[in-house]
DNA sequence: ACTCATCCATACCGGTCGGTATATATTTGA
DNA sequence: TCAAATATATACCGACCGGTATGGATGAGT
């Protein structure tokens, strides 16, 4: 039996530090401004969390990773038509992801553009999660062509990674132009393009 | 008649400003890092620049700008075929750009993703380079379809929003990547969706 | 030759940062 | 009940940061 008294301050410190990097970047947040409205202090992160690092790699896991696969992972392995789910959520993203998506664009990708280069432990953490959701759109169409909805010729491994990075690409050129429509336009445009891989009759 | 004396120690220091910032970002670029291997010292910097983010903005316009004008806008304005040359760029992009974009990505997006959320007169600086690129593409398609190149129905104006996203997507993805061959694959199926916009026969 | 603006080096400042040392509640286990 | 582990607060530290004040060198105009 293990003490469970500290986990509800862990998960503040965690969601705190979660928000403060998606505004400011993992550099720029500070961990008097992650405390600032939690009602902790140091003295709490640095028992639960040896070092800024640490708290970093803490949220990339159990936050941002969780959030990605509720939101997009989850959706499309658990559907009996995952060929259809992908092109369901292209379609519906900007309902069924959090709105500071469109203005502070996707942690996941933020990460990765700041942190990649810097640290290798973010780098391989943040490529794991890039990686599960390459995997998955590829899944999907793969299943896709196993249910005789996507063209046999259709290069899966390729067209996933594609996928997904014109998403990344979608999101990040949408929180620049600060414009919900071009987000949209964008991702209509992706829509299409996947779609254009399905057989056509 | 102004004095030119100063031009060198300010073009050195610009240029030592934009290997810094496209390695380690705007906010964590170190002022005495950026001096450090040019053998000037503050006193020069805050001469010719009244502040960092100054510094940052002429980075922005003066080299960054120039480098994106000279490898990609001009190119396809005055190729006399716009849309070929657009073709060319993205299949061949990897040879064209400097080595770097692929393990440090794209300056531009590196710091739009950075910056714009931050910092309002750098979000207009780089949305004005982002709504020159995207205008660049735009022409090339809408020339292209007055060429007879292009299918009539396709909607220029969110297919060049989208070429740049993806573009900017697979540049960001590759880096976190740090392989060759999934930036060229990735280019590659970008490569084809622009294709498809070609009038088939 | 004198003046004055330009150009740049040096030394320094206040503030913020991540991290630590220490004291103190609180809970748990025997 | 008492000791030990857990959990959190407070005060503090050295490092670094952007920026400034000052003074000296240099060159141009008169």
């Amino acid at each position: 039996m293990e003490t469970r008294q500290a986990e509800p301050s862990r998960n503040t410190i965690l969601q705190a530090a979660y928000c403060e990097i998606h505004r400011k970047g993992f550099q720029a947040a500070s961990i008097a401004d992650i405390l600032k409205d939690t009602g902790l202090t140091k003295g709490a992160l640095y028992h639960h969390f040896p070092t800024k690092q640490a708290l970093g790699l803490a949220v990339i896991e159990e936050v941002i990773g969780e959030n990605l696969a509720r939101l997009l992972f989850a959706p499309i392995r658990q559907s009996e038509k995952p060929f259809e789910a992908l092109l369901y959520l292209i379609a519906h993203i900007d309902e069924l992801a959090p709105p500071d998506f469109a203005t502070l664009g996707c942690p996941l990708n933020n990460l990765m553009q700041e942190m990649s280069p810097l640290d290798p432990e973010f780098k391989s953490r943040l490529n794991g999660i890039l990686r599960n959701w390459r995997d998955t759109v590829e899944w999907a169409l793969l299943q896709g062509k196993g249910q005789g909805e996507v063209r046999p010729e259709v290069d899966c491994a390729s067209a996933a990674l594609f996928i997904v990075s014109a998403w990344e690409g979608c999101i990040g050129i949408a929180k620049n132009m600060q414009s919900v429509d071009s987000f949209r336009s964008c991702m209509m445009q992706l829509h299409d393009y996947v779609a254009s891989l399905r057989i056509s009759k």
